[in-house]
DNA sequence: TCATGTTTTGTTACTTTATAACGTAATGAT
DNA sequence: ATCATTACGTTATAAAGTAACAAAACATGA
């Protein structure tokens, strides 16, 4: 998946997950929120909203803010996609089979967004929580920098 | 820290560290830019830049949103204030003597802010970063639910 | 099947958040 | 005092997000 020389397949691929994950879950998949999902799919880069807005005008001109933010509303509670809060922008979640955090990885030079999931981390944030006293719902962690990819060219 | 029964002393500590640290930085802590500084460590919480835009309004009609976006500027460049994101609104950074991440936790019923300082936690990103190859620039946590005070309350 | 409640989408209008561009004033160094 | 630089004022607009209500689609039991 980090290497993605036929992306279609991870486009296919996600929008297959969905299919199956929206069924299990009674959620409707409708055909304006599967469009929404696949534009967000359409890269590996973190999606504004407005762009998805103008992208669906471009098909129907009815189209307005609320119909895309709803749509988003959505996907996000179904685990589909992730909201990039330091980018005001939603990218594709990468394994919504299993819920769990946002830990972003974000290209800086090529805008990529990859996901870091690791259960060390999560335990690390656990531990270093437990002194405190606080109690999480939530938490995301955002990483801005180079991928692996970039990096190589860059240096 | 945590329990601050005289916010007037956090208040003070933080303009006075501020002053000290423009000063070692030849940074320049304008009146404005002190006023802003002033406004975020009013309280503990997050706050928004078109409260403090309000606020000053109060004083002096003429502030307009530049005015404000530029003072956050300055105050997060010199590292004296943290932008939270997943709120959209900023926070007094509790240690702006040692430059630092935010990893910032959010209660959702009090709005307190408070940051996790753990080298721990550090190296735990760092280690779960290693295998990526991704080079980091920043990296931002953010952390919701509720404060030991609250849970306890709560419970 | 059709009446009914629920969910989804359309629509209008608006709020909130943030920045671009350019002019003026204050400041500091020489 | 002059000049360059930095900060601030001002106008206008862009970008991001939501409230409220109407219409359409769907689903489900009588």
């Amino acid at each position: 998946m980090s290497h993605c020389t036929h992306h279609d397949h991870c486009l296919a691929h996600a929008l297959d997950q969905a299919e199956t994950l929206c069924q299990s879950h009674g959620a409707r998949l409708t055909p304006l929120r599967r469009r929404v999902l696949e534009l967000i799919w359409a890269s590996h880069e973190a999606v504004k909203a407005y762009d998805i807005l103008s992208r669906l005008s471009t098909e129907d001109h009815t189209v307005k803010p609320p119909t895309v933010y709803r749509a988003l509303d959505f996907l996000l509670e179904q685990g589909l996609v992730h909201r990039v809060d330091s980018l005001n922008a939603f990218v594709g979640c990468s394994h919504p089979d299993e819920p769990h955090e946002a830990r972003l990885l974000i290209c800086t030079r090529c805008g990529r967004v990859d996901e870091l999931a690791t259960p060390e981390l999560d335990d690390a944030i656990a531990r270093a929580l437990a002194p405190t006293g606080f109690q999480p719902t939530r938490a995301r962690l955002e990483i801005h920098g180079l991928c692996a990819d970039c990096a190589k060219k860059t240096s």
